[in-house]
DNA sequence: TGGTTTTCCTACCTGTTCGCTCGGTTTCCC
DNA sequence: GGGAAACCGAGCGAACAGGTAGGAAAACCA
C-alpha cells in the first residue's frame, strides 16, 4: 500500500540564482559579437545558428540591448549587429543587468532598501555581501571570457572539484 | 510632444538573483528559531508577529523546512517549533536550498548539465565560479548570523562601500 | 523605381510561479 | 473533553517565462 514513495519535498525545482533563457542568451550573443568585434556587423539570423537560439526570441533580446546601449545595428542587406564599445569595457554583468534588470534582489527590492530586526538584524549584511560577490565574479569582461582568459579569481573557484558537484 | 520621457528599457524590474519573500522568511524564522535554541518551542504566531510575517503563510514555509529535516515540531497547547540540529550546523543555504531548491541554475538546468561552443565555451566555468562563489557567502551558519558574527571573508565584502550603492 | 534583405515593433499565447488566503482536520496537553 | 496549536490541500489573481506571428521601416541593390 506504498504510495508514500513520492512523499515530502513537494517539487519546486527553481532556483534562487536562476539565470534564464534570455539572460543566457544575451550573454552568447555578445560573445559572438565580441568574437567578431571589427569584422564587421553579424546577422541575428548567423548569431542565432550558431549558438543554436530560436531567432525571433533573439530579436528581442538584440532589442533590448540596442535599447540598453551595448549593441549598434544597421537594417538591410548587409546589415546586422556589434557592440557599442570595446568588448574589454563590457562586463557579463552589464549584460545581464540590461536584458533582465538588477543582479540582486530581495523580495523585489534591492538590498539598501530593506531593514530587519531581532536576530535577523546582520541579515542585510549578508545580502550585501552577496550582492558584491555576485557583482564581482559577472564582472568579468565579454573580451576576457571570449578568449577565454578568465581572471585568477574566477578561475580559483571553479578550480575546486567540490565546486562542479551538485549539492 | 515628449512622450519619449519613458521610453527604452521596458521596465523588467526582476532581478537575475532573486531572494523570494519564501526564502527570506524561511531564513529569517530560523533565524528567530536559532536565537531561541535551547529554550523551548516557538509558535508559528510569535515568529510571524516578531518578524512581520503572514502566519498561515509561514506555516507552510514551516512544514517545508520539517519536512526537509531542517526543524522539528510539536502540536498542542504548548507546541511549537525548533530547530533539528544546532544552529551552528545550519546554513542558510541548507535553508534556503530547503525551501526553494538549488541555489543556482541556468535555464532551468545545473551548471554542470550545460555545454557551450564557440566563443562561450567558457561560460560553463564562470557559471561554475558563480555558483561556487554563491555557496561561499550563503555558508554561513545560522548561529553567526544570529549572534551577528560573520566571518572575516563576509565582512569584508561588505565593508566595500560601493557595496552598498546600486548600479 | 522596384525588390530584397534585414532590423524593428506590437501583439498575443500557454504554461508556471509567487505570494498569499480559506477552511478545515489532526494531534497534543491539561 | 476542550482548547491550542500544528497540519493539510485547494484555490486565486497577478505576474513572468519563453516563446510565436505578422507586418512596417530602413538600407541597399539593380
Amino acid at each position: 500500500m506504498r504510495i508514500d514513495a513520492d512523499r515530502g519535498a513537494a517539487v519546486r525545482n527553481n532556483a534562487r540564482m536562476r539565470i534564464s533563457a534570455r539572460a543566457d542568451y544575451a550573454v552568447r550573443a555578445a560573445l559572438q559579437l565580441a568574437a567578431a568585434e571589427d569584422a564587421g556587423p553579424l546577422k541575428a539570423e548567423a548569431i542565432a545558428a550558431d549558438q543554436d537560439i530560436s531567432h525571433k526570441f533573439l530579436e528581442g533580446i538584440l532589442g533590448d540591448m540596442r535599447r540598453g546601449g551595448l549593441v549598434q545595428s544597421q537594417r538591410g542587406g548587409n546589415g546586422g549587429y556589434w557592440l557599442a564599445r570595446p568588448a574589454a569595457t563590457i562586463s557579463v554583468a552589464d549584460v545581464i543587468r540590461c536584458v533582465e534588470g538588477p543582479l540582486v534582489s530581495v523580495r523585489g527590492e534591492r538590498p539598501p532598501d530593506l531593514s530587519y530586526t531581532g536576530p535577523a538584524e546582520s541579515l542585510l549584511t549578508l545580502w550585501i555581501a552577496l550582492r558584491a560577490s555576485v557583482r564581482d565574479v559577472l564582472g568579468v569582461s565579454l573580451a576576457e571570457l571570449a578568449a577565454a582568459k578568465l581572471p585568477a579569481g574566477i578561475v580559483a573557484l571553479a578550480d575546486d572539484p567540490e565546486a562542479w558537484t551538485n549539492p
